[in-house]
DNA sequence: TCTGGGGTCCTAGGACCC
DNA sequence: TCTGGGGTCCTAGGACCC
């Protein structure tokens, strides 16, 4: 049977959020209007584009690009900074809303949702639901949502995307010729800045010559990624909405310094700041880890990582932090300027299922205790009051704002 | 004061086993 | 004296997403 789905984006997520949380306090004016983005903090040395407004975007002003190059492109654009808790409010609000047509909802990330309706077999009772959502949103939540109607989910992502602000679009089979087909590749879905100047080179560079172009070279030249690019092309895609929650496959924090650093002394601080970090996330999620992964970027943006497998599962900071510096010995050597540091565990399996099948050690028993007392103070306290004793802080080095789900 | 941070999935090569 | 070959696990790196 055909599926009937919906993709519904928010228009620049973190811009309207902003602008919407600035009204609600009593500000003037809405940043939707002027040129204006949010952007990371230059002197953190995380300055880049994550939204921008309409008028920024008229400016040439991209995503991901540099403050720096935003503001020669557009001198007096504003700047607001970033503010994930109240990201997380508004997301958490659309998705109440749109909780109200179904329960099959996927989140796909923060500022996206996947909607399974095929309970509305009928078409028209579909639109009508896509243009209700579109009104719904803009009125009781006070920002506006792109609603993508197809029969699967990557029809409908491509079709959220087409003009925006505040639209509904279909694409439904009959539809893909004329509305996809004509569009450069680099618009669809998982071709990135890496293959798309691969499929010029041979040729391809709409979303139609890729559904023409013969899918065994492709094959051939990309392995899996390129059946699944002719797939997208044709408008092939059979996944599910996902509207279970799912347990992270891995979980990693890592930090841009503010300053570079080649000495492995303080790397082993910040790692140590890091596994505190990434432990307590796991233990949140009451998981554990069976690999532990550490990650350095050079300042000429060269990245290493070294990972190892561990004999047994853990969430314990100590055991992390151990095996995180192993990891960071293995790989840093003079003369190393290190710009990031990052550390993240996989292989993650559920608490549960592995004390059950294994015998507890005394030992694994005590730290668990220590672990728990101090997550249990900075649950209570909030995670920055609370550091470990003994070592200089070398949270200070981290943006620990963001971390509480 | 140029280039974030959090993820998922895939690939290729080496080790090891039968 | 001509070096099989398939399978699995592990690691490092890369591509892509928002």
């Amino acid at each position: 049977m055909e599926k009937q789905i919906l993709h519904v984006d928010v228009n620049n997520a973190f811009l309207s959020w902003t602008a919407v949380e600035m009204l609600k306090n009593g500000a003037e004016i809405d940043i939707r209007n002027i040129p204006a983005i949010i952007g990371g903090d230059e002197t953190k040395r995380s300055g880049i584009v994550l939204a921008k407004s309409m008028k920024a975007k008229e400016c040439g002003i991209r995503t991901a690009d540099t403050i720096y190059q935003a503001k020669l492109k557009c001198p007096g654009i504003k700047i607001y900074p970033s503010n994930f808790k109240i990201y997380r409010k508004y997301s958490d609000s659309l998705f109440k809303l749109l909780s109200e047509y179904t329960d099959k909802i996927e989140r796909f990330s923060i500022d996206e949702c996947f909607l399974d309706m095929t309970e509305y077999l009928m078409k028209d009772t579909l639109l009508n639901k896509a243009y209700e959502i579109n009104r719904r949103v803009r009125e009781k939540l006070g920002f506006t949502v792109n609603v993508g109607v197809a029969h699967n989910k990557l029809l409908a992502k491509m079709a959220s995307d087409f003009t925006k602000p505040d639209k509904v679009h279909t694409l439904f089979k009959e539809e893909i010729e004329t509305k996809m087909w004509p569009l450069p590749i680099s618009e669809l879905f998982m071709l990135g800045k890496k293959t798309v100047p691969k499929l010029y080179n041979m040729q391809i560079r709409t979303i139609g010559d890729l559904a023409k172009a013969n899918k065994e070279v492709l094959h051939k030249k990309f392995g899996k990624h390129g059946i699944l690019m002719w797939e997208y092309a044709n408008g092939i895609d059979n996944s599910e909405v996902h509207f279970e929650k799912e347990k992270p496959k891995g979980i990693g924090n890592s930090i841009t310094l503010p300053e570079n650093i080649t000495e492995i002394e303080k790397l082993e601080e910040i790692i140590l700041a890091l596994a505190e970090q990434v432990s307590f996330r796991l233990r949140k999620y009451d998981m554990l880890a069976k690999t532990v992964n550490v990650q350095l970027r050079t300042k000429d943006f060269e990245d290493t990582s070294h990972q190892k497998k561990l004999p047994e599962a853990t969430s314990s900071t100590k055991e992390i932090s151990r095996i995180a510096k192993e990891l960071l010995n293995e790989m840093f050597h003079k003369p190393m300027v290190i710009r990031l540091v990052g550390l993240r565990v996989d292989n993650l399996v559920e608490k549960e299922q592995i004390q059950l099948s294994l015998f507890s050690n005394r030992n694994n028993e005590k730290q668990e205790k220590l672990d728990k007392v101090v997550d249990d103070l900075k649950n209570k306290y909030g995670y920055n009051k609370i550091t470990r004793a003994g070592k200089m802080n070398a949270g200070d080095y981290l943006n620990l704002k963001d971390i509480k789900k």
